[in-house]
DNA sequence: CGCCTAATTATTGTATAAAATATCCATCCG
DNA sequence: CGGATGGATATTTTATACAATAATTAGGCG
């Protein structure tokens, strides 16, 4: 009854047709890291394996097209798209130029529920990062980001968003477990939600950009240092 | 050799596959307003009409889901998807943000060619403009503010900002035939050109946010005038 | 008379199978 | 010996056929 604005992460079951669940199950893979950029998806595989026919994969294929998780090609068939640094970094700018704006829009309709939601995705997220599970991490650092936009009542920035968050997701799980980012990260969200808390949505906004600010570039480095992702 | 970033617009010809070609003629029938929103689209009417199995047809119901013209329902079909006011004055704002940002970016690269390029684009859109062709206007217009965000280098960002021109296509061809900002946008258009010509970025940058803005407004206040689109 | 229930129907979703297209490799010609 | 050309193969794409789901309507009950 919340998070259905882009009818994006439906959580394990409830799914009302095989395509939905394999878009699911790919995504998960894509994200986890389970199938890596630059590898080819071929359908009958696929269609084996999830025990369907080729016509769910088919689209479930074009929803991760959608999505940027995989690039199409006709007749030659579907790869796991790889982001260029070039490309994240735009995402990161983007998320930094767009989600202050909008928190400021939404903080200022927080209720005392919405407080209570938002710490207790905090505590997950800090729990998370207690027992190394990256995976969930980025899950939790997703559902933080969006819960804070919830109320700013600008439904396509708020799916833009969304889906940039789901495009962060990877690079990250990839490449930031080794770092202490997701400590720093963490202290983050708790000063952000401190600062709506206390009304002083200004700072917060600006603290989000920051935040964004710094995870992006903390990122872009790590891959800059590791290989140069073409 | 332009134009090939979001993939989209594929010119009449050349298309590899039928679920291509189905996909870009219900694109043109919706940005035309053959197809009014709300309608529902039935596969089998569909796969009649163009002369193909229901199979391409799902998958170019998929894609225009993706873009956001269509809104798909499991098991209870496809329908033209209205954009809400709030959803229209959201697009013009991420319009408002994104644009200036680009073309602060992108501006500083334009070579004597683009300046070329350009005007020959906003050429054509006066032309269209005095012949009162609504269709083309739309079409021209988004082609003008793509092409100054050529050499912006930020893909992802690029890729959304041509999304959004797309979904401004549809309302501003419905309903703005009447009014006449089409003209003001016109000369608009020339200043942003010469004040990036005279590489007074900024100022290009500032007038092109304006312009935005200019438009959004006008538009919102159309259609809040007809009527309380839902 | 209104409301709930059950069968009917229309429409979407999926499976199987055939057609089309691109890639790869061997062969042939210059 | 190099490059091009033709066919074989693997894969995607489309068509046909079937199953499942949601809307609708008719019928029965309170």
């Amino acid at each position: 009854m919340s998070d259905d604005t882009t009818s994006q992460p439906r959580r394990a079951i409830s799914h009302k047709t095989m395509a939905g669940a394999v878009t699911d199950a790919l995504r998960e893979r894509i994200l986890s890291g389970a199938l890596l950029p630059g590898e080819q998806l071929r359908q009958d595989a696929l269609a084996e394996e999830f025990a369907v026919s080729r016509i769910p994969v088919r689209e479930a294929l074009l929803q991760l097209e959608a999505s940027g998780l995989v690039k199409i090609m006709p007749h030659r068939g579907a790869v796991v798209s790889s982001l260029s640094v070039d490309e994240i970094a735009d995402v990161f700018q983007l998320r930094a130029s767009l989600e202050p704006q909008l928190l400021l829009l939404s903080a200022r309709k927080f209720t005392a529920q919405d407080y209570q939601e938002l710490r207790s995705l905090k505590d997950e997220y800090s729990v998370a990062l207690d027992h190394g599970r990256v995976a969930e991490w980025g899950e939790l650092n997703r559902r933080f980001h969006l819960a804070l936009l919830k109320h700013c009542g600008r439904p396509r920035s708020y799916a833009i968003v969304s889906s940039l968050l789901q495009d962060c997701d990877r690079p990250t799980r990839l490449q930031l477990s080794v770092s202490g980012d997701v400590a720093r990260a963490d202290m983050e969200h708790s000063e952000i939600l401190e600062l709506c808390a206390s009304r002083e949505f200004d700072r917060a906004a600006d603290l989000l950009r920051r935040h964004i600010e710094n995870a992006g570039q903390s990122l872009i480095e790590i891959y800059r240092r590791s290989a140069t992702g073409s």
